[in-house]
DNA sequence: ACTAAAAATACAATCGATTGCATCAAACCA
DNA sequence: TGGTTTGATGCAATCGATTGTATTTTTAGT
């Protein structure tokens, strides 16, 4: 009883046809006719019949299935990247494996090997903060996978790359600080050997120079950008010289931590100090007042990168173009930065 | 150029051995010479060879992968059992894929066609909200694939089920705020024809009970726990006869809700009214006070469940003891709760 | 040195589905 | 009616790795 697989063998012995017959019914080619094909695909529901993919896929040398690995599908710009790329491959007819490397580059090396090792068609990847080189993906270039890498900046020279403008998101961020009426508004920068961090931070400068707002160096507060850091950076804003009337922050979660310290000190949001941040986290709309904040559209560039790799699966990969990909991110005013209207 | 992967055939004639010896060194069997053992290795490193898992799971009729379908990959709670599932998996030698069924009938079921397509070893699901019943479970159950449901109380008689213990969650929860000094504390309850939310409720019950607290009908509050519904009950609240001095939310979203509200009516959280949720969202850290809650214990739901699948890879489907586990869920206390100490 | 036992390797079937080519039957036309 | 075209089905090789059995080589024992 234990190992009753059906097979297009079983069907083909019940039938007293050839099993190619039945293969080829299976995949409703129309070298069978439509009696036999009927006859077939009743049979096969009869017995249970389930099409063993392994079998097919070795055969058929293409598995259908893309493999795609992110640092964490718990974050909330993963998870839209992942419904985003879900979403347009089953529009396609693959599936999609779901990985995370845990920000581990040893755990990404082995999850490229097990999805080199299955065979999948393709793989769609946000490297881990680990990964400083990209000599773990050798062996999938050498036989023609095709990859894309999204979220992270990747130089090398034949890469597919699907990347968030950072500098037009903090533009838009500062921009809306200004025309809502702010004056002196602080930046919370991070590291800045971080490319993300840097580009906010340019978005920034260009936001105020458009405005004709003399940039000053003493606005900008570096900090790992952790809760506690937007805490200990606000009580740093009340103590600037400056009146500060607004804050854009380069995370949501250094924004957070500044609102909670603001309103302790009574300070009112938006009223007296404007609020944006940087990454639409799931706290941010929770937060009281909501906090404004620039979206990373993961959802859009989960499906660009699928896009993309499907434009890439279809090319012999000699003959493959390496394109970037600039997604530009959107504001979303809540009430953290309404000064007006 | 293109289809130039390597295959053991490929090493076998590079040295002038059968297959069947590479493949043997390969895996490492004693049948093998140390001496060829070496000398197949070093040419599978040289030439790039990775395993086709395709053919080696079509012969073996054995993939070592298991399946995880889940609603959704992003909620906490599900993204750390899945974390638990992979830790248990990886100690065991075998891979994980995470399929999300977006509350999806349609999509568990496509998801369950496709990893039985694929000849998952095993699944480890939370079935979605729109099933009903498991008739889709049918396939797996007949060719002797083992389930785990987790998370969601299933009733079919040869089930193996990993549950979360609501009632003591929520008697631990009460009893919390009763030990902190409350005596007259509302409990925000959700839809009645949940299986989770009467047995919460029973739990806030129980331990009214044991400190002699008499039962109040009218203390109880009924929504459908969304955030709006917590800033709606929290009115409620202010408005009762009883001065109320503690709420035990059936999850946090509402007991969120309601701390805003009650924060900007000047009510001292926890002075006031203490505030006790459930599920440990992302959110709930973040709060200022941080929200006390039930945590669901998703990474030890997800190593029982996995450690249960595994029992029952090892043994016959025939001699498989179906087993129900119940988890204790966790009290995290946070400021929200603290009246003393 | 010769045979028995042990070790190492080779052979060939197999897993289940696919597919180019061959075969057979039915239909068509002159 | 006989030959040709079209349509339907069968045959057999193949994908890449595994594995039971057979064969060869090595080692050991007397």
């Amino acid at each position: 009883m234990e190992n009753n697989t059906i097979t297009i063998h079983d069907i083909a012995k019940a039938l007293a046809i050839n099993s190619s017959t039945v293969s080829r019914a299976l995949n409703n080619s129309d070298r069978v006719s439509l009696k036999t094909k009927k006859k077939i695909l009743d049979k096969a529901n009869e017995l249970g019949y389930q099409r063993n993919l392994l079998a097919s896929n070795l055969r058929r040398n293409k598995t259908n299935t893309i493999g795609v690995i992110v640092p964490r599908i718990s974050r909330y710009f993963f998870s839209s990247a992942i419904s985003g790329i879900e979403k347009t491959a089953f529009d396609k007819g693959y599936n999609v494996i779901i990985c995370q490397s845990l920000e581990q580059l040893e755990r990404e090396e082995n999850l490229i090997n097990t999805l080199a090792a299955n065979r999948v068609d393709g793989i769609i990847i946000s490297v881990s903060m680990e990964t400083l080189n990209y000599d773990h993906f050798d062996g999938l270039k050498k036989n023609g996978t095709p990859i894309v890498i999204f979220d992270r900046h990747c130089d090398l020279p034949d890469r597919n790359n699907v990347l968030l403008d950072d500098f037009v998101g903090a533009f838009e961020a500062t921009n809306h600080l200004i025309e809502q009426g702010c004056k002196n508004i602080v930046h919370f920068s991070g590291p800045k050997n971080l490319n993300v961090y840097r580009n906010r931070l340019k978005g920034y400068k260009a936001a105020l120079e458009k405005h004709e707002i003399p940039f000053r160096e003493n606005l900008v507060l570096n900090s790992r950008l952790m809760q506690e850091d937007g805490t200990k950076l606000a009580e740093k804003v009340l103590r600037l010289p400056e009146s500060i009337d607004g804050i854009f922050s380069a995370n949501d979660v250094a924004a957070i931590g500044a609102m909670q310290y603001l309103k302790k000190k009574g300070i009112q949001i938006p009223k007296d100090i404007a609020i944006v941040g940087f990454s639409n986290g799931p706290t941010s709309a929770v937060m009281d007042p909501p906090l404004s904040t620039i979206d990373q559209s993961g959802g859009e560039m989960g499906e660009l990168s699928a896009n993309l790799l499907f434009e890439h699966l279809n090319v012999e990969s000699v003959k493959r173009e390496p394109k970037t990909i600039i997604v530009k991110p959107s504001l979303l005013v809540r009430e953290s930065s309404k000064k007006r209207g």
